[in-house]
DNA sequence: CAAATTATCTTGTCACGCAAGATAGTATAC
DNA sequence: GTATACTATCTTGCGTGACAAGATAATTTG
């Protein structure tokens, strides 16, 4: 038997639909210190977020192909002599401008709920 | 000739997702003052947020139609003596606790992204 | 009467988060 | 030596939701 639905999975559903549209965002960010590869930034995001803004692999390897092919991360395999190759991922000058972009767009999204949400009307 | 794609309609694609999972917060927010009928909250929010958080209502209608399948929302015709019958919504108080529900779910959430984007690493 | 305005609803499209599964190498344990 | 777990990548398919576009209808204004 399949446990019932229940709260868990509409709340997470909810997460799941906050994310969108910041999530391209979040790991622009997360390249900004320097390069890191796949595995290396699921980790990263949950740990510095205390699991908030949690990703699966499954979600982020699409997202750094998105922003590989737009030009905003370049790519680097790495294949140490021993365990699994990485691909590591580094900011180009245009991701860094997309960043910028983003980072602005939400700020002001942001603002606009919050101001929002505080009017009594 | 159809103009070509452009920044524009990228920007606005993100706006777009942006957006999501926000619309049920921010439709049961403007109910807060009392019942309002669809055309208006379009307006409403439009002239609010100075199109920041703009919707047609396209994408309203169905919002609407949500939030009084799932008992959010009280739905009452009205028929004027003259002019197009509009139809009012008022919150439920089902609909309050999901208004507490979603607003503290979005605060998480925006607290979290804005200490992410603080953050230097 | 034509055009604009108020008001609702429906259909179809596209993007994206993510669960689930595939693949493969390494390390630990039994 | 084989099973189990961990590191690391990628792919397929599903469901959801914003919204453009179009339909309908009454009223108002030029």
């Amino acid at each position: 038997m399949a446990p019932p639905p229940g709260r868990d999975e509409q709340r997470r559903g909810i997460e799941r639909e906050l994310k969108r549209g910041s999530l391209e965002l979040i790991v622009l960010h997360l390249l900004t210190p320097g390069e890191a590869y796949g595995y290396e930034i699921v980790s990263k995001l949950t740990a510095e977020t205390n699991g908030a803004l949690e990703v699966t692999d499954g979600t982020l390897y699409p997202v750094l192909y998105r922003l590989e092919r737009a030009g905003f991360v370049a790519v680097r395999w790495e294949t140490p002599e021993r365990g699994v190759p990485r691909k590591y991922y580094a900011l180009t000058e245009s991701g860094r401008e997309e960043l910028q972009r983003l980072t602005d767009e939400w700020t002001t999204f942001a603002r606009a709920m919050a101001r929002l949400l505080r009017s009594r009307d």
